[in-house]
DNA sequence: ATTATATGTTACAAAATTGTAATATTTAGA
DNA sequence: TCTAAATATTACAATTTTGTAACATATAAT
């Protein structure tokens, strides 16, 4: 979606986009530009800060409160503050006019990449297997493994803290919180479990037991 | 961890970073970078292009196999080439020497919120809830909501296509991979549940049918 | 308005997940 | 080397999740 008061610049982006395989939409009604948004879900935006009727930066911190879609802030001023403030209200990227068509593609098609694996939000790497946090499976090659929900946050916990030590009381809090938490002993058996799941696709020793301190992911 | 050759610039960025409450650790053995890399596990990296020993970009790339960990390019050049180039193997950002100091804090500031959201990978939102992917818990104020697997499969689906409908045979394969999937009514009745549960939260419509064509979050 | 088809609801039994307890093993430090 | 504390293992029972079937309702097209 551009959001963009030029016309000229409209047509000019829209033919570079159309011409790259990206559906575009130009949005005319900048008064209601939020509704249009959300009505229309579009994967990304091209929003001029100086558009008529509304700030943009004002906008897009609007629409921050409600939403992810990325978004590329476009300015004709080079202002270091426009950009600072445009990063800090949440925007994806930022370029300034005149931009060079390729490197306005090669920032789409980076922000697409890095906001899609956040929407697929479910792949996780490791070495060379991926997890897929949502349907909770480890794949490796062909082999397939199904971590059960205890499984899935212990994996996913230690994978996001790789290479560091996770104290036992994190992994009990990250399942439990605390307050609803009893026996000691769940959690050795849920990593026991995980640890043996693992041990199934050749990872054995993946998870490191740093006895008095916790666990680690090497 | 900064990963550049010029003594003063180590420094210097090093200062200013600690003034702003960050670890950083300078990158002495060029040649051993990705080991070293691997051994530190850093939050985020500011990486020069033009290091002696090594590629930056290459090793940018071959960090990008086996890791996700952000990276801001850093260089003096302000050839667009390197820009572009950075950005499609994998940088998170790129900044130019000189560098505003304020503007590089805003940017490390951005990716790493960024990236952070992307390591709890967890969180998606829809409306005023959160979901937790991982826990399969969704919260709305104090209300907290748990879900089945199958009903966070679906969940998690959806919100990733907001506002766009949803075949059931997409939901189908989601959930059971087309080949071990057996009975039509199943996905209604997982549907079922969900929709049960997003009702106690009070998002009794948020899922619609389309008759002959799917569902849509709305 | 009627009908065939798509979708919704409910209850139940099979299967999977979980915490517990009892026992075994490992480890750091005396 | 010995011991106490931390961690691991195993089997079992309670709980939760799941698919199924039988029946109910809604919808688009005739």
């Amino acid at each position: 979606m551009i959001i963009e008061d030029e016309k000229l610049i409209c047509n000019e982006l829209s033919k570079l986009l159309e011409n790259n395989n990206y559906e575009t939409i130009i949005l005319k009604d900048f008064k209601n530009a939020l509704n249009e948004i959300f009505k229309v879900s579009p994967d990304l935006i091209l929003l001029d800060i100086n558009i008529p009727f509304i700030n943009g930066e004002a906008l897009l911190q609007n629409l921050r409160k409600e939403s992810n879609i990325p978004v590329i802030m476009v300015t004709s001023s080079n202002s270091e503050t426009d950009e600072a403030l445009s990063i800090s209200y949440g925007a994806d990227d930022y370029i300034t006019k005149p931009y060079n068509p390729n490197i306005l593609l090669l920032r789409i098609g980076a922000v697409l990449k890095r906001t899609k694996t956040n929407y697929n939000a479910n792949k996780l790497t490791y070495k060379d297997l991926k997890f897929d946090i949502t349907k909770g499976i480890i794949k490796k090659n062909n082999i397939e493994i199904t971590l059960t929900k205890n499984e899935i946050i212990i994996f996913a916990y230690l994978l996001n803290h790789q290479n560091k030590i996770v104290s036992r009381d994190e992994l009990i809090t990250a399942i439990w919180d605390t307050a609803d938490y009893i026996n000691d002993n769940a959690l050795t058996v849920n990593i026991n479990r995980l640890r043996n799941k693992l041990k199934e696709i050749g990872y054995e020793n993946a998870i490191d037991t740093r006895k008095g301190m916790g666990y680690i992911l090497l």
